[in-house]
Formats: structure tokens, sequence, C-alpha cells
DNA sequence: CGATACGTAACAAACGTTGGGTACGTACAC
DNA sequence: GTGTACGTACCCAACGTTTGTTACGTATCG
């Protein structure tokens, strides 16, 4: 009978992929159906009828978009899936900076959201969680940096993951709006620069923070 | 003729007023001009008299606000006007922040206002250039830092204050997100680790942030 | 009197949503 | 194997609502 259910899905995920090509360029506040349906040529009538309301649409593109980000950073050119404690911390924080145009347009959706989201209750929670659970993943190679005596015991590592996440989402802010200003080398350096003044005179810190002093993301 | 030129702009500023309310409760996508209307006790006939369009009125309400921002911190309790250096960075950078709802307001406007300012190169314009200037007002505290002794020279004063900048706006979007978890206390205790952090080993700075432990933004 | 300051009403456009209609493929009966 | 039944996938057209904007009316005040 049912043809295919693997099929449904993946047109849902094509669906999404339409929805974030149309927050990318036009934000929120251009988030239609007809423009989505555009996007991917097609009519109101298939996104009707892969999901309910425009709601629902907008929050499983969003999930799908989240659930991408999570087994993020890859283990891509360096074997970043080993690292642990500093290094892994700095690859995540760098992970989540707009440093290549897809960088850019996933990020320009998040902030862009952020608007929908603190006038929506149960977008507002996801969202609270989204980042709870992104400080708790911080702290894991917080606590460990801390353990091999690259961090200083100090602050608590959740605070320090707090802190951390503050600081590369601001930083996401700022690129988004003066790209020009904020290149990749800078963002890279400022990071850097932040992790360096956590880590104090930690002598293993600055071997590896030193190690990187004009490295890229990936 | 034209009855109390002052009268004019001053009923353009309660507009905006009225357009604030409705932004940081439903944010932009709940404006509409038929919301800030009724917000007013008004009909969308007085707001079309004073502004030509919605852009416009948009426009103004945000310029305002930032104009409101500009004289700020205001010398109120603490004689923070003649302060100089760390004492005036914290300063700025506690202001910043959603510490009272008057405070959750503004920012909420202003992070829901990234949407459409990404998506609107003007309006996008106009905000690169606003964080441009607070980075430049936050320089010359972080420079005025550094010669004092308070700040070590080695991040150029540009650097720290696009730095604490970043973390100053990832801040505020966190709080907003979860009140509950980032309370008043633990706001400035972060700036304030993120202040010592940023001084070293210096003895001016730590002299001053022990001085502030748990001391509040007014 | 004449210009300003509004309220009122109506406009076309765009919106999300609904429902009817068609093409297609699978399941089952014989 | 062929015919029938049915569910899925999707287009198309239309609905009622809400939007920004415009036009027009009236009151108010110098």
């Amino acid at each position: 009978m049912t043809p295919a259910r693997g099929d449904h899905d993946a047109r849902r995920t094509e669906v999404s992929r339409a929805v974030w090509e149309v927050l990318a360029e036009r934000g929120f506040g251009g988030l239609t159906l007809r423009a989505v349906a555009q996007q991917m040529g097609a009519t109101t009538g298939l996104l009707t009828h892969y999901f309910p309301s425009k709601r629902a649409l907008l929050q499983h593109a969003l999930e799908v978009l989240d659930a991408h980000s999570l087994d993020r950073p890859r283990p891509a050119a360096g074997r970043v899936g080993e690292a642990t404690g500093l290094v892994m911390l700095r690859a995540v924080l760098l992970d989540i900076l707009p440093l290549d145009p897809r960088g850019a347009a996933s990020n320009r959706i998040w902030v862009g959201s952020w608007d929908v989201a603190l006038a929506d209750p149960e977008l507002a929670a996801e969202h609270a969680q989204r980042y709870r659970r992104a400080r708790e993943r911080l702290t894991v190679h917080v606590r460990a940096a801390q353990e091999a005596g690259e961090l200083p015991e100090a602050p608590a590592a959740e605070e320090v993951a707090a802190a951390a996440q503050s600081f590369v989402l601001g930083l996401v802010v700022q690129a988004l709006f003066a790209p020009e200003e904020f290149t990749v080398e800078r963002q890279v350096a400022l990071v850097d620069a932040y992790l360096a003044g956590l880590a104090g005179e930690s002598r293993a810190a600055s071997a590896i923070l030193g190690g990187h002093r004009s490295g890229g993301a990936e």
C-alpha cells in the first residue's frame, strides 16, 4: 500500500531545505508558503500535504537544521574527532562561526529565528534547551581542559562554557552585520585571544594556541 | 497655522513608544499598524499622518531607541560619568545587559530587529554602523584602561573592544532565552570574570574588580 | 477662513488554509 | 494476468482574513 515511507521523510527534508534557502535570503519576515513552494518549484499544495501548518513546517526545518549541527564539528581534515580539552573546545567554537557561506547562511537563520522564538513560548523553550545543551557540550570540553591543566580550575566549568558561548554568539552577530570587518582571520584571532585569556599563564595552553596562530576552521 | 511644532515631534516619539511596546511583546512578526494604533488607543489614520509608511515608522522607532542608549550609562547612583578606564568599561558593559525589565524589553527589540535588518540592506547598514560606533566607544575606555595599567597592552584596544562587545551581545541573547538561569548576579559575575581574564595578573585591575565582587549595575 | 489633526471607510494585495480534482502506483480478487 | 479498489502525491482554485495604503470626512484651533 503505502509506497516507501523513506521517500516521505526524504521529501520533508527537501522541503526543509527550501525553507532554509528562503529564510537565509529573505529572513523570517519573508517566509511564506508561496515563497517556499516557488523555491522548490512546487505549489503550496505540496507543502500542506507534508505539513499541517506553517508553524509545523518552520518547526521541523529548525529541528533538522539543529540536528545537522549536532554531529559537528566533523572529523574532516584534521582528526578533530579524537581531540580533547582545549583543542576540542577551540574546534567547537570555531565551528559555530560564519567562516564560510554555509556557516553564514545557517547563522543567518538562527539569528533571525530569535525574533520569532522570543514571541512564541514553545519555540522559545526549544531554543533555550538548544543553547543549554550546547553549553553542556562545551562544559565537557572545558572540564577536560581543566583536568589536563590547560585551563585554570578557578571559574567553574559551567561558567566558562556559558561565557565562551556568549562570546561566540555575539561574535556571530557582529560578523553577520560586518563581514568585511570581521574576516575569517580576525574571527579566528579573536577566539584564540579569548581562549588565551581563559588560559592565563598556562604553558600547556599557550603551546596549543600558539600552534594554531593562523589556522582556519577546517 | 501649525499648532506647536514641538507637539508634532512629541507625538512622533509617543508613537515610537507604542511601537516599542508592540515589538517587545509580539516581536517584529507581530508589528502591524493596527496593533500599534490599538496600543496607543488611536487608529491607523493617526499613524499615517505622522509617518509615510510602516518602514519609516519602524526606522524612526529604532533610531529613537538607539539615541536613548547613547547617553547611557547615566551618571545615576554612583557618579559613573566621571569614571574612566576599567571602571567605565565595566559600567558600559553592564548597562547593555538585560538586568531589569526595561533593559530586557529594549534588548528584546534589538535582538528581534536582527532578522528584519539582515533582510533589509539599508537597515543592515544602519545596524552595522550602530555596532561599529559602540565598539569605538568601548575602544576609548579600553585604551584608557591600558594606559592606566589596568589592562595589558598586548591585544590592541580595538580587538579587546570587539571581543568585549561580542561577549556582552551573546550574553544578552542567552539571558533573554533563559532569564531564570542567567540571573542578574550571574550576568554581573560573568562580566567580572571576563574582565578579570582580560586583565590577567594586573594588580590595579584586581583591586577594581575585587571591589565590585557582588555589585549590581546601578 | 484655512490648515492641521485626526477618525472612518474602503482598497487591492498577500497571506494561511481548505477542498476538489487528477495522476499514479500498489494490493488484492479472480 | 487482468481488473478493480484504494491510498498517496500533488496541482489548482478559491476561501476568508489580515495586511499596508489611500481617500475622504469632520473637528479643532490659530
